[in-house]
Formats: C-alpha cells, structure tokens, sequence
DNA sequence: TAATCGATCTTTTTT
DNA sequence: AGATCGATTA
C-alpha cells in the first residue's frame, strides 16, 4: 500500500478503495443511497484489468436496467478503455444472448422473438377461451412470477402461488403452445438457461470458465431464478461480488426476494461484507428525513448513513387543498428557482450554501403511479415549463406500433400465433375468427407449426373473400421477407459464425450500440419515409399491409400521432441491417430497452435549462437531482392503500428511494382532497409523514386535523383555522391561503378595515409578515384557495 | 360484419 | 375522467 496509489483509486474512501481491491472470496458491498457504488464498480472493472491482468472479456457484470448498464460500461470505459470488452448487460439480456446460442440444446429455434406481457395474456387467453379478462391477466401475472420463483408446472412448490390443478394445467399448456410457437416470454430468458446450465455441465463448465469475475448491481432485486442463475454461472474459481442496499429493495410483486442480499453470506460461504455508508449526494436533513422513515422497518441489515455533504436546506412538506393545487405549487418552485437563478439580488427565500442558478433540469417530481402524471403535464404545459415524463410513454405499447411489430414477429417466426391473430385481418380482409381458427388448427396439425405455409395451404379450400384476403396477408409478409433477402449482405454471418464455439471472441454489447440518431420524421401524412437497412422492409409491412392507411384514417378523425409514431419506428429500424438477423436484433432490443426516448415526447426538452424530470418513485432508482418534489403523500396513494407488514415495509423502501434522489432539495406535498376515477374523494397524510423526524422538516400549508402534534411551520397554526372562517372582506377572509411571486405560500391572518379599504395581513412560510390593501392586490398575490 | 353507443372498470410499481 | 368492452344497431 506503500507503493504509489493509482490516481482513479486515490479519490475513493477507505471503504470504497477496500471494495475495489477486495479479491478472493465472494464479496457482500452494502452499499447506502449515494455512496458511490457504481463509481465502485467501475472502478473494480478498471482495476482489474490494469493491475490483476484480468481478462476484460472473461468479467460478467450484470444489472436490472439497460439505463444502469450503459451508464456502466461508459464510465468503466473511461478509466480504462479495455473496460469496453468486458461484457455489461442486464439480467434479461444476457439470458437472450445465453439462449440465442445454446437454446438449442434445450430444443430452443435460436430465431425466438420475445414476448412481452400483453403477448403472454394474448397467448394465454387463447388456453383459458371463455375465462374473463381479468383472470387471464392474472393468470397471467401468476405464470410470471412462478418462474421468478424457477417454479415449472411440475413443481411442487408452486402451490405457493396457486394451489388449484387448474391453474397448474393453464401453466402446463401454456408452456407447451409457447413451445410449439418457439417464442419465450421474459421469465424463460432467466429460467431456460438455467435450466440448460443445470442439465448440461459441459456447458456449465465452460461458462464457468468464460467468466472469472462476476459482478451483480442492486443486488436486492434479484429474484430467486437470477440468484440460480448466478449459482450455475459461479464456479469453483469464480470471483463473484454482488452489490446492494436492502433498504432500497422495491421490486418484490416481480419477485424480487431481499432474502437474498440477506442470506448471501449464507449461500455464499466465507463471504466477506464492506459497507459503504459515505452519502456523497443528499444534505444532512434530508438524509435524515429518508433514514427516519425506513427506520421503521423491521427486517433490514441496518445502516447509517452519513451526509459528507452536511447541513443544508430542511425539507419542506406542503399540505395543499388538491391535486391541481398541487401542480400548481410544483409549478411556482419551479418558476421560482429559475427566477431565483436570473435575478440573484432576489433572496427572500434563503437557500444556505446553494448559489448555482437553477434550470429545469435540476428538478424532478415524483409520483406514485403513472397516471398521476397527468396533473403535471396540464399544469406545465400551460405554463411553458419544459418537462420529460420518465417510463410511461408506452410507445410500444400502442396499438399502431404493436399492430408493426407483430407484422414484423411474423415475419421473423411463422408459427407466431399471437401476431398472426392480431394482424391477418387487420385491416379487415375478409378473414373472420372462424377461419383464423381453422388456419391454426391446420398449421397444428402439420409438423411445422408454419402458420403462413397452413394458411397458403387452406386457400382453396376458403370461402372467396376469405381466400383472397388470406392471400393478400400472405402477400404482404412475402413482400417483406423480400424486402429483407434483397439486402441480405454477407456481414450477416458475422454474428453467426461464432454462434457454437468461441463465444469467448464474442464482441458484446450490442445493448450498447444503439447509437443516438436523431432523425427527423418527414412530418406529412403523405406516405412514410423509407430510410436505409431494415427500415426498407419495415415501411413496406406497414404500407403494403394496410396498416399505415388505417391508422391515418383514424387519426384524422381523433388527430392521433400514430403515423408518426409508426414513421419512428421505421427510423428506429434504420440502424440495424436488413437481413433475419438484424429484423431479430430489432425486435429483441425493442422488447428489453422500451426505454428508448422517442422524439413524440419532447416537447421543449432542447431548450437550455434542459427539462423537468417527471417519473415515477420506482423509476428513480440509481437517479439523482438536484431538486425533488415528492408529490401525492397520502395514505391510499402512497403507501397504496391496504399495502401492511412486508408490503408496507416496500412502500417505506419506496419512499426511501425517493427521498434520497435528492440533492440540495426536497419537498412533499399532500393533498386534503384528490380525484380518484373522477371522483373527489378526501384524503388522509400518508402514515410516512407521521414517521418522518419532525426537526428535518418544515411545514406548510395546513395540517389537517388528526395530523395531530404537528404545528405548521410559519407561525400560523392549526388554531387558526380550529373555528369557522371568519366574513369574508372584500373577498378575502382568514384561512384564505395564496401565492406571491416574492415571497412564496402563505395564509391570510386576518383582514381589517380601513380607511383606505380593506387591508389584509398575510403570514408567509418564510415567517415574513406581509399587509396589503385589498384593492392593491394587483397580479402579485394569487388566491389559491382555502382549507375548511 | 363494422361501427357506435352505453356500461363498467380502472391504478400499482417494470425487466 | 378516460379507456375498454360488450351489446345493440345499421
């Protein structure tokens, strides 16, 4: 240690620097909210390399989002640039990448597309023919997280989920036609190879071998299938170091076991543990405020974290009449900060130690559920207040761009039953369900599966128009498998060449490829802009095919974006080569990165400050800002209602995640009353509040009753409002609360008379005392309601 | 067979 | 409030 100290590894802490050249046995990093884990991991990767001769190739790391593992791989990248050949994804796709390569050893087509939820529910209501939706969805839900669990239809486990026989037998049949399809679903891309793994020691060993080094981020995610998983990938000379935090374990209903980063040592034998409790990121109160909440949790390793940063700006928590109150003050702070950041003579409120001007981008607002985001979206869009919403975009979720796709799976895999249904006759063609069934049955009956060369077969036998538009179907797939071998270039073999033997020469990442084209959509409806590569073939499904003319007829009437949307696609198409290759590196990377930004959402985002973060609480993982507003903290929304002992726990976590995002900042606000399914329903402070350590926080607004010990912040206390409101003067009476640009929220106090008129006298949270005539008023004070 | 109108349900959270 | 689903109707 004498010797001199690489600089990369001169700027960790002890205990940072102690992870990193940790060797030998498997290793435990407990790692608290913004102590600097990935710059841990990282670093590790580098450090291997350079100073353990390590093999960049021969080290595995694996995440949860591709977000997580592309920022992974830059940042290892730089420190050393052989970090690159180290092979970085996450958990889903190098299961893909596993069975694309050995799934045939389990009776796997290596040309498998991957089926996502509303496929699985499309598949499985084929089996469950006249059950109700709901129960298929949660069939459905139940499938999946039986593999979580590595749980087969056999197992006798898996009356832990459901003990019925019959749910047992839709699990079996339902296996079996995905089988026949020779398509997986996202449990099958962690449970397939472990199952190869486990049946085929040769190839065990070998994988074995391949990776001396295996590294696991947010480990308390995993679930029990990823754990085995990593099980048949550690051998006897593996070193495997997983990193985590269980107070940050959000993901139990997808199956996520925190036993596991609890019982690692257990597993795991000889296990060393390093904790890193440094916080580098949030303000002492802030910190304090998230640690006194999840401290209420049972069942945690227990840590401490302390704030490197020290003191800062308390948190502040805002008690607001609505959610469109609440976009509203979401709002002003944000017009605020900026003003703040233009005009910094303006000083009213004071922020200790944070000079840097504000910009957008520096806030986030948080939100339990997706739909709460629209509240947001209204309030900013009116204002011109630039934002991005994190997650739910949900492009490849509409119907345009699903309707593509599965023109696109069919191509690529003819036995694909649920994309055939969906688009054989769409638009329609004469093709009703009787004879979609009959195509099915038939192609069942062949050895194929091929439902195009069963349906080809059929036609004579088919009623006129059904025939000919059988015909028409047929046409178009042909059209587009032309398309594709029309440019089929000899690169294509690259990636099949190494398929079976050295996988050790592999090139990875094609997860991080993807470059950041922005291409412009040709904004006319006119026709849709054929680009280069696959994007060719994909403009000729959705054009011949009908799709494209049906969709423009029904955004005129509903002025919808879906031939827009449909023309991202094929943008989206133009990176990836027109061969069956690249169609199914297309679709598997659209099925494990839905992340993709897509130009539909960005509305102001180019603009200078950037744009503000809106996102879900479980989306914030691994983020940071500068500014967070927590928003919707009311019993029901969050925690959701009902939610007790584990699930409580997780909503704690939850909160804890959220909390700890932020940097210089933090609000929360809560709602006396909110919308639900269009109806206004009163609400309670979430149970959190109540646990939260009161000298972290400040209030405002008005507590409602019940929220007892608590007194607002600014010297207006719940007393004041204990009795009826006064008459009102002029318009204004006590308890009114408002808005001034200056001075921030405030509550009128009292309103007298005088000989100029009424005067009224408001005290701000700031504690300021502020009277103005009535008639003066002018644009500066905003009434933004009262609480009664 | 397709389009339109009401009734009903919706909301977790995501790879 | 909005989407989705089913039944009714053209």
């Amino acid at each position: 240690m004498t010797d001199a100290i690489p600089s990369y590894l001169e700027i960790l802490n002890p205990e940072q620097r102690a992870a990193v050249l940790h060797t030998k046995n498997p290793l435990l990093i407990l790692a608290g909210a913004g102590s600097g884990k990935t710059r841990v991991i990282t670093t590790k990767i580098a450090w291997l390399i350079r100073e353990q001769g390590v093999d960049p190739r021969s080290i595995l790391a694996v995440t949860f989002t591709n977000k997580a593992a592309r920022e992974m791989a830059e940042r290892a990248r730089l420190i050393d640039g052989r970090a690159g050949d180290a092979m970085l994804r996450t958990f889903h796709s190098f299961g893909a990448w596993f069975l694309r390569r050995n799934g045939s050893l389990a009776g796997l087509d290596p040309r498998f597309v991957i089926y996502d939820d509303d496929d699985m529910i499309a598949l499985l209501s084929s089996i469950m023919e006249d059950a109700p939706k709901a129960e298929v969805k949660q069939t459905a839900h139940k499938i999946s997280r039986a593999k979580d669990y590595f749980y087969s239809p056999d197992s006798p486990e898996l009356d832990l989920i459901d003990s019925r026989k019959s749910f047992r037998r839709i699990y079996k049949e339902y296996e079996e036609k995905l089988g026949r399809i020779g398509n997986v679903d996202f449990g099958d891309l962690i449970k397939k190879p472990v199952e190869i793994l486990r049946s085929q020691s040769d190839i065990a060993h070998r994988f074995q071998n391949r990776f001396e080094v295996i590294m696991v981020d947010e480990y308390q995610d995993a679930n029990i299938a990823q754990f085995e998983l990593l099980k048949s990938l550690v051998g006897p000379h593996t070193y495997l170091c997983v990193v985590g935090d269980d107070d940050q374990s959000i993901y139990r209903f997808r199956g996520a076991e925190v036993r596991n980063i609890l019982e690692f040592p257990d597993r795991f034998p000889g296990t060393d543990i390093i904790r890193l409790e440094s916080n580098y990121r949030s303000t002492a109160p802030i910190l304090k405020a998230a640690s006194s909440v999840v401290d209420h949790n049972r069942g945690r390793l227990g840590k401490t974290l302390r704030a490197e940063r020290g003191d800062g700006k308390q948190p502040v928590l805002a008690f607001l009449p609505d959610q469109d109150e609440e976009a509203v003050y979401c709002a002003k702070l944000i017009e605020n900060s900026i003003k703040a950041g233009k005009e910094p003579a303006n000083s009213t409120i004071s922020n200790s130690g944070i000079s840097k001007p504000a910009v957008y981008s520096d806030w986030a607002i948080l939100y339990r559920t997706n739909a709460q985001s629209l509240g947001f979206e209204t309030e900013f869009l009116r204002r011109r207040i630039p934002y991005r919403v994190v997650g739910s975009l949900k492009f490849y979720e509409r119907e345009e761009i699903k309707d593509a796709l599965a023109l696109l799976a069919f191509m690529a895999n003819p036995r694909d039953e649920v994309a055939f249904r969906r688009v054989v006759n769409k638009p329609s063609r004469g093709v009703g369900p009787a004879t979609v069934d009959r195509i099915i049955a038939a192609a069942e009956n062949n050895s194929t599966g091929d439902l195009a060369a069963a349906a080809r077969a059929l036609i004579p036998v088919l009623s006129a128009k059904a025939g000919a538009g059988t015909k028409t179907f047929l046409k178009v797939i042909e059209g587009g498998r032309a398309a594709l071998e029309q440019t089929a270039e000899p690169e294509a073999a690259e990636d099949e060449s190494d398929k079976t033997s050295a996988d050790v020469k592999e090139t990875i990442n094609s997860a991080n490829v993807a470059p950041k084209k922005r291409k412009r959509s040709s904004k006319n409806n006119e026709g849709l802009a054929a680009g280069e590569g696959l994007s060719v073939c994909v403009v000729h499904l959705i054009q011949e095919s009908g799709i494209a003319e049906y969709h423009a007829a029904h955004d005129e009437i509903s002025g919808n974006q879906r031939i827009n949307n449909l023309q991202e696609l094929a943008n989206a198409a133009v990176l990836y080569e027109a061969s069956e290759a690249g169609l199914l590196e297309f679709l598997e990377h659209i099925e494990l990165d839905r992340s993709l930004e897509t130009a539909a959402a960005e509305n102001e985002t180019d603009s200078a400050g950037g744009a503000v973060t809106l996102i879900t609480f479980h989306n914030t993982k691994g983020l940071e800002f500068r500014r967070v507003v927590m928003t919707g903290i009311e019993q029901g929304v969050f925690p959701r209602e009902d939610k007790k002992d584990d699930e409580l726990e997780e909503e704690r976590r939850l909160f804890y995640v959220g909390a700890t995002r932020a940097m210089d900042e933090l609000y929360l606000t809560s709602c006396a009353v909110r919308r639900v399914f269009g109806r206004t329903m009163p609400m309670e402070p979430s149970l959190f509040l109540r646990e939260i350590d009161r000298s972290a926080l400040r209030i405002i607004g008005n507590a409602p009753y019940g929220f007892a010990g608590l007194t607002p912040g600014g010297g207006y206390g719940n007393a004041r409002y204990g009795g009826k409101p006064a008459a009102a003067i002029d318009g204004w009476s006590q308890g009114d609360r408002l808005y001034h640009d200056d001075h921030g929220y405030g509550a009128v106090a009292d309103v007298r008379d005088s000989e100029d008129g009424p005067v009224v006298r408001v005290l701000f949270e700031t504690g300021k005392e502020v009277r103005f005539l009535s008639r003066h008023q002018g644009s500066r004070f905003m009434k933004i309601g009262r609480d009664d």
